[in-house]
DNA sequence: CCTCGGCGTCAGGCCGCCGTGAAGATCGGC
DNA sequence: GCCGATCTTCACGGCGGCCTGACGCCGAGG
C-alpha cells in the first residue's frame, strides 16, 4: 500500500522561515509547495488543492485570518496560522475564521511537525479509492477485491494484477509485452504462454459463459483489450 | 432538531481549575464533567462518552498521554492536553499519542475555548458505536473484551490489537507488513511466522471449527482479510 | 485439401507459502 | 527465585499458486 505524500501549502513572506519549513517537511516526507504572499498562496491552493496549509498571519497583501475565512469558503482542509503575535485576540479570531491551529513563532520545527500531523488525523478521508466496474464485474482496488453479480470472487495475487492492469484502461489494447512487464516485471518479457493460462484462468473466474460477449478480448498476435460493455 | 448541549469531560487534580474550567465552559453553553483522577476520567467516559476531553498532563493516578491513549483505543473524541509542562517533548509526545491540541497553563480561557471549539469542529459527528460485530463474534473495544456468541473469549494484547485491525476494515485486504507495522509497531515489518504463529492462535479462539466458513480469510502471498458474512 | 502459426485448455509437477505444534526466550507477579 | 502467561523461533507436512509441455481447434494462406 503505497500512499502518495502529502502535499503542504507554506505561505510566508519572509524567506528564511520557508526556507526552515520547506527542510523540515521535506524531511518528514511531505511535499511542500511554497508561497511568500496570500494572493500566490490562494491561487495556488484553487489551482491544486493541497492536503494541509501553513499560513503566517501577517503578510504584505493580506493576512492569514482572511485567507483561512477565504479557503473556508470551499475547502475543509487543515490549516494552521503561523504568528509572531502570541495576543489572545489574533489566536481566537483565527481559530474562530475555521484554522484548525495557532502556532506562534519562534516555533519548535517538531512540535509544529506533530500538530500539522494531528490536524491531518483529523481530515476527512478523502473519497475511497475507485471500484471499477464493467457489467457484473466488479474491482475494488481498494479493498483489493473482486466481486461478479455481487458475489466476492477470489483470486490470485497475479491474476488480481492482471486484471487491474486490463480494467484501468478498458477498451485500450495491451501487447503481450505490456502485460507481462506490468504484472511478472521485466524479467519475463516474452513468455507468452504463461500469459495465455493466466488469462484462461482469468476468465473463468470473472467472465460469462456465452464467449461472444467476453470482456477480456483477444487481439492475435498482439495483445489482449478488456471491454466494458461485450457486444 | 435541537440540539443537546455538548459534554466535556475535564480531569484535573486541582480544585480551582477544575473550578475554572467549569465555570468558563458552562458560560460558553457546554456541559462539563469534571473528574480528578485518570482512573475516574476513564471510568465516566466509559459510562457515557463525552463529546470532548480536557485532560491535565500531570495526574496523581497516572498521566494524560497514558489517557489519550487508552481513550484513542477505541475513542475518536476531541482530546486537548493541559500543562504547566511548555516542554517541547511533551507536547510532541501528547500529540503523536492521539490528542488534538496542547495548552499550557496559565491558559487563556478564551483562547482554550476556542481551540476547543475548533476541535469539536472537525469531530466526526456521530459518536461510532465502539462494539464492532461479526456474526457471532463481538469485538469491544471500549472494554477491550471479545465474545463468541455470548461467551467472553480470553485474548492476548497482541491478538487483540491484531483482532481490532482486522474487524475495522471488514472486507479489505491487509498486507503482512500492514498487519505487522499496525500491530507491532515499524520495526517487526517481515516477520511474516510471527504473524502466522498469532493468526493461527487467533482463530482457534474466535472462528468456527468449519474451515469454510472462517471470517478470517488468507490471500496467499499477500496478507489477511476479515469477512463479516462468511459464505 | 493441406499446412502452419496462434490460441485455449488441461494435466502434471515443482516450489514456496501456509498452518500447526512444540520448544525456547522473555517478562512480570508472587 | 519460581511460575505462569505471552511472545518468538523453528521444523515439518500439506496445499495452492505458478510454470511447463502436450494436445486440439481454428483461420489464413498456399
Amino acid at each position: 500500500m503505497t500512499a502518495p505524500r502529502q502535499r503542504i501549502l507554506v505561505c510566508d513572506d519572509e524567506p528564511q522561515i520557508l526556507r526552515a519549513l520547506r527542510i523540515t517537511l521535506r524531511n518528514e516526507g511531505f511535499e511542500v509547495q511554497a508561497a511568500s504572499g496570500a494572493v500566490e498562496a490562494l491561487d495556488a491552493a484553487a489551482l491544486q488543492p493541497p492536503d494541509a496549509a501553513i499560513l503566517d498571519l501577517l503578510l504584505p497583501d493580506g493576512d492569514g485570518i482572511e485567507m483561512t475565512r477565504r479557503l473556508r469558503e470551499w475547502s475543509g482542509l487543515p490549516i494552521i496560522v503561523l504568528s509572531a503575535v502570541g495576543e489572545e485576540e489574533q489566536k481566537v479570531r483565527a481559530l474562530e475564521a475555521g484554522a484548525d491551529d495557532y502556532v506562534t513563532k519562534p516555533f519548535s520545527p517538531r512540535e509544529l511537525v506533530a500538530r500539522l500531523r494531528a490536524a491531518l488525523r483529523r481530515a476527512v478521508p478523502l473519497a475511497d479509492e475507485p471500484v471499477l466496474r464493467a457489467g457484473e464485474i466488479e474491482l475494488d482496488l481498494g479493498a483489493r477485491a473482486v466481486r461478479r453479480a455481487g458475489e466476492e470472487v477470489h483470486l490470485t495475487p497475479i491474476e488480481f494484477r492482471l486484471l487491474s492492469a486490463l480494467m484501468s484502461r478498458p477498451g485500450r489494447l495491451l501487447t503481450h509485452s505490456t502485460l507481462l512487464t506490468e504484472v511478472w516485471g521485466n524479467a519475463y518479457a516474452d513468455d507468452v504462454a504463461t500469459l495465455r493460462t493466466h488469462i484462461a484462468n482469468l476468465r473463468r473466474k470473472v467472465e460469462p459463459d456465452d464467449a461472444r460477449r467476453r470482456h477480456i478480448r483477444t487481439d492475435a498476435g498482439v495483445g489482449y483489450r478488456f471491454v466494458s460493455e461485450p457486444s
